[in-house]
RNA sequence: GGGGGCGUGGUGUAGUGGUUAACAUGCGGCCCUGUCAAGGCCGAGACCGCGGGUUCGAAUCCCGUCGCUCCCGCCA
């Protein structure tokens, strides 16, 4: 017999059915049984007559929570249940996957434990339903993504994650031992996406694990996550790239408020809101104004740059003023910026770069990258780098390479935005930080 | 790496100098006209992270240590 989703059972009255799942709930009275079923589309009351058949009404008795059970019965319209108005009236009754008891995390506790336990025994702690519906959205607005890619005529590349050399400066880059020499996870796939564009490929992206050796203790970094990078050809700014971006993200914004909206609203309390396009610019020197117009004090030590305080209250500033929960922060001084970042010919201390805010938290840098050999070379050796270490990279601009510019975004700091999720290890499947290796 | 906060039954909390360390939930047992966040009764379960100190007396104050957490730096 095959088995039916809890959440397709109306359309089932008066049919036998197979439903499997967990055994969230018994509720055993003396004549009767109520067992509530879990599988990932919804709940359902399962009843029970114990005097139809005692010694399988002792075996349901026996079972512990959480237990993976296989029922059949018929499905029956009943709206004095309150659970879809429908039951099972239990026919057969199986112990597929038994529970021990107690379980170290019930996931239909109320009061949930601290985020380092569940993270200890995160399989069950996504058995909770507004986890799974995580995974769900995370899952529609990847698809989106690549839709809209693919609308867009781009191509997918996949590339290494295991290097030969540290390439960037700045981030911490971690080690690993490669037969009889050293290799570094990647930090970014930076230089092979623009290897792409040097290659003629226009337009790709990737979705794929970035690796950070940072020993960031905060509640939106990971040592690993997974990057979604794109790069484009054949741009005239960082402008194009802020278009593309913003279009993307209302597409995808909207991909996900049509299969999830409801379900958001009940388990993120989330009126998901679809951004307008344009989002809002605001340049760095417009931000300083800003910051000073509403008595932000930037800590003085931060020249030319915007604390993570400051990048919020610029948000408070940008919801007030322009209703909106996105703004791009363009123009960032080039102490501030890789070498790889282009910079306006007419403000050579400008770089044509780019973050986008979201609700306050920076889910996004891009740019325009430069793309020319002897300029890009100059920058490279003016923020300190070793030229032997990237000639490999610099060499992608010594053939003819079209001018590109792209992003780099955060797919967990995304979802912890769209969802109000206040720390980002909700919003991944296992998380890596500086002290969390396991499960 | 710097700073703040927290650490009490399985879990979530209360208790801030003297209590048999409390409550909720979960767990075990019994009871119960179809229950539905089911309900009722009974029971087990914490030497209050660890080490030291102050005190007649410490979960409570002090020092150290470990763990977690948040903020900053760094960034996606």
């Amino acid at each position: 017999m095959e088995r039916t989703k809890i959440a397709d059972l109306r359309q089932h009255i008066g049919e036998k059915v197979k439903v499997q799942g967990f055994l969230q709930t018994l509720r055993d009275q003396k004549k009767m049984q109520f067992l509530i079923l879990r599988d990932l589309s919804g709940l359902v009351q399962v009843a029970f007559w114990k005097a139809n058949d005692p010694a399988l009404a002792e075996k349901i008795s026996a079972t512990p929570t959480e237990s993976v059970v296989s029922v059949t019965g018929t499905v029956v319209d009943n709206p004095i249940v309150k659970l879809g108005g429908l039951e099972i009236q239990l026919e057969t009754y199986e112990v597929i996957g038994p529970a021990e008891a107690p379980i170290p995390l019930d996931p239909t506790a109320e009061a949930l434990p601290s985020i380092d336990y569940r993270l200890d025994w995160r399989f069950l702690d996504m058995r909770r339903p507004p986890v799974t519906l995580l995974f769900k959205v995370q899952t529609t607005a990847e698809a989106a993504f690549r839709e809209y890619w693919l609308k867009h005529d781009f191509i997918e590349i996949h590339s290494p994650k295991l290097m030969g050399s540290p390439s960037e400066s700045g981030a911490e880059l971690f080690e690993v031992q490669y037969f009889e020499t050293k290799a570094y996870l990647a930090q970014s796939p930076q230089f092979y996406k623009q290897m792409a564009m040097a290659a003629g490929f226009e337009r790709v992206f990737e979705i794929g694990p970035v690796f950070r050796a940072d020993p960031s203790f905060t509640s939106r970094h990971m040592t690993e996550f997974t990057g979604i990078d794109m790069e484009i050809s054949y741009i005239e700014s960082h402008e194009d790239v802020m278009r593309f971006l913003e279009n993307m993200l209302q597409y995808v914004y909207q991909r996900v408020k049509d299969a999830h909206d409801e379900e958001i609203k009940q388990h993120f309390g989330v009126d998901l809101r679809v951004p307008s396009v344009p989002f809002p610019r605001i340049t760095m020197a417009q931000a300083l104004e800003i910051l000073k117009e509403v008595g932000y004090q930037i800590p003085p030590e931060k020249k030319g740059d915007i604390d993570p305080g400051g990048e919020r209250a610029l948000a408070d500033y940008i919801k007030r003023t322009y209703d909106h929960d996105f703004f791009y922060l363009i123009d960032w001084p080039i102490s501030v910026r890789p070498f790889y970042h282009m910079r306006h010919a007419d403000q050579p201390h400008l770089t044509k770069s780019f973050d986008l805010i979201a609700n306050g938290t920076e889910i996004v840098t891009g740019a325009q990258r430069e793309h020319r050999y002897e300029i890009l070379r100059q920058q490279a050796i003016e923020k300190g780098l070793s030229i032997q270490s990237i000639q490999f990279y610099l060499d992608f601009f010594r053939y003819g390479c079209p001018p590109h510019g792209g992003f780099g975004l955060g797919l967990s700091r995304l979802l912890m935005v769209m969802l109000n999720l206040p720390n980002i290890r909700e919003a991944v499947f296992l998380f890596r930080g500086p002290n969390r290796l396991h499960p």
